[in-house]
DNA sequence: TGTTATGTACACCGCCCTGTGTGCTTACGG
DNA sequence: CCGTAAGCACACAGGGCGGTGTACATAACA
């Protein structure tokens, strides 16, 4: 990537900063974090002006906001819009998550901006009242009983898992598996599953 | 508090400085964060000249940590050590806690300050490893079949609540604690429980 | 009483941070 | 081919940060 694609829509006649930017800051936020990255040490990354970065972003709060829009599509969502696996199988596959990923970004944008009314903050909120709002619908197309209470309880585990991981230092999203697992199961009848149907004590 | 009492032992002649500045560090580090609040700012608020502050501490990376330090018996233990609840009331008593309590400062600093070796991320490391053992001890006390697992599971549980907490600012403590209550029950054994035997499915 | 540990007041350093001002170069589109 | 928008290089401002040096005040204890 960051191979200077003028970018899509034909405008941006030089060559596109604003991706090197924003590729810089993925790579760069999730691995040093959001204060520890200063506006000088991001540009050189990207190798673009200083001049540059503030004439296409008004300040780093907005670089920030922007940032963590860039995830939206490609994390959780693909996993739950697979086809080829069962419902049940989809909510069980948001806990295989590589090993690589270091830390949920928007966990770390909330805690380390440190401001509700920032808008990456919001932006952060509102992404993970969505990604518990799939996980509901998923768990109704699953045929759960309460889908609202499953999807939330599966996006806390979530957050544990990410957060736990992070401090702690190993992965912790195998034991978040195990818990879904054991919650899936209590929440959908008995009736409703056709060949996921173990015991709840998959251990 | 802080009112200038002279410390316990009778060493330290002074007016207790140290004691001001751990006081103000619990309120500025939780109310700010770690990074946003200055070493100006704490003393400040301690009412301590800067020069004393760096008498006590050879810099803010040790303030940190003995920050960090300063929670253990009060959180926690207290919940676990109680004898007048039976060691499954003592589990699901973990997760009420009181809604004014913002974020577990642990893992706050560890995202915040984003270095695994920094001596107050090893603390918060070997604290919530520590949480998850003690956990565990109560759950081999009220009989669960793995209560390795289940203290590892529970712990997880605390930390997703917090950190989505933090992130969605709602309460997700009272989630939290209806997963906890179904994976209590799952784990431990029919003939174990004296009185605390409902059916699973709590909701 | 005097010594010593403790705390204070205040100025100061160097560093890095976000953010700009200015003038120059490049690439694209007509 | 030229105009213009995009990008670049570089220096700098202003401020907060962690941390220190110096000289002075006070409290505890001998």
């Amino acid at each position: 990537m960051t191979e200077l694609e003028k970018g899509p829509t034909g405008r941006r006649r030089g060559r596109g900063a604003r991706e090197r930017i924003l590729s810089a800051s993925q790579q760069l936020f999730r691995e040093q974090g959001i204060n520890r990255t200063g506006m000088d040490q991001l540009c050189a990354a990207a190798e673009v002006s200083k001049r540059t970065a503030y004439q296409h972003f008004t300040g780093k709060d907005e670089l920030v906001a922007e940032y963590l829009r860039r995830f939206d599509p490609s994390v959780l969502s693909g996993v739950l819009d697979r086809t080829d696996l069962t419902p049940r199988e989809r909510l069980l596959a948001a806990f295989d998550i590589p090993p690589t990923t270091p830390l949920c970004p928007y966990i770390g944008a909330a805690v380390e901006l440190h401001d509700p009314q920032h808008p990456a903050s919001q932006y952060a909120r509102d992404y993970k009242k969505a990604v518990a709002a799939r996980l509901a619908d998923t768990a109704r197309e699953a045929g759960a009983a309460d889908p609202e209470q499953l999807g939330e309880q599966l996006a806390l585990l979530l957050d544990g898992a990410a957060a736990r991981t992070r401090v702690v230092n190993a992965d912790a999203f195998p034991t978040a598996a195990a818990i879904a697992a054991v919650l899936i199961d209590n929440a959908i009848p008995a009736t409703a599953g056709d060949d996921q149907r173990q015991e709840k004590a998959a251990n």
